[in-house]
DNA sequence: CGGAATCCGTAATGATACTG
DNA sequence: CAGTATCATTACGGATTCCG
């Protein structure tokens, strides 16, 4: 009777979603975050430089771009590769692991930006709705 | 000289990632929020009561499970049925539009519970490197 | 049982300025 | 150019309380 898409996954979710402090809830916040969605999407077109990154991302302070780079390569999604010349140059880009994942990424975020008007336009959003009292 | 994954999609994000402030950002940072994912995933199973939700989201507060359902229903991603019964039963189910989200979401939860423990053994994350000062 | 409303501490975030 | 440091702000999230 299981029909769930989770197990046409064949990956029941079944008694809980995740335990709460497992591995792939770390994970999951960190690809999940505000910024690494963007990032992940952004790099996986071309490797970027820092300030290509910073312009292609729109609307990511250079702090929060920092700290996302510095999650994403430390969970080994992304490469930095820095040339100690004058000036600095460093270039990012996805490894095999980033690329892996930008597969699965990648789809989803083409359903949410083909739906997005739907959407929002459903019913205006909180953004309206935050100003009844 | 496009291979990249994003024309594969056919769905370029050529220039920037997306525009700052468009709807698709909106829904995006829905979807994507911490607990929006695993309550999408939790009901991609079958449809579940208040109760049993916060059961199976675990680690969810109340404030955030209602805050979340709202979130999705205005979305129309959820569907929320009350029957005016004592005591009250309200059942949470995918809409269409939701099923059709959690199908792209839940190849990607399913790569990422694959290789969640390889990614956090990689470096051990900040949870033990948040020890050092 | 299924919420909504309030209060409050923490942590995430963003603008700015500064450095190698 | 590619960051880091500092600080002000905000929003997230939890505990508690009350209502239908």
């Amino acid at each position: 009777m299981d029909t769930s898409l989770a197990s046409l996954n064949g990956f029941g979710f079944t008694d809980g979603v995740l335990p709460s402090a497992c591995p792939t809830r770390i994970v999951l916040n960190h690809v999940t975050s505000t910024w690494g969605v963007l990032v992940l999407v952004a790099l996986s077109q071309s490797g970027l430089r820092w300030g290509e990154l910073r312009r292609t991302v729109q609307g990511i302070s250079e702090k929060m771009l920092a700290q996302t780079l510095r999650t994403l390569e430390a969970d080994g999604f992304v490469l930095r590769t820095a040339q100690p010349t004058i000036p600095p140059r460093v270039d990012y880009s996805l490894t095999d692991r980033g690329r892996d994942l930008t597969e699965h990424l990648l789809p989803l975020m083409s359903w949410i930006a083909a739906n997005a008007d739907d959407i929002v336009g459903a019913d205006a959003e909180q953004a309206s709705a935050a100003v009844r009292p």
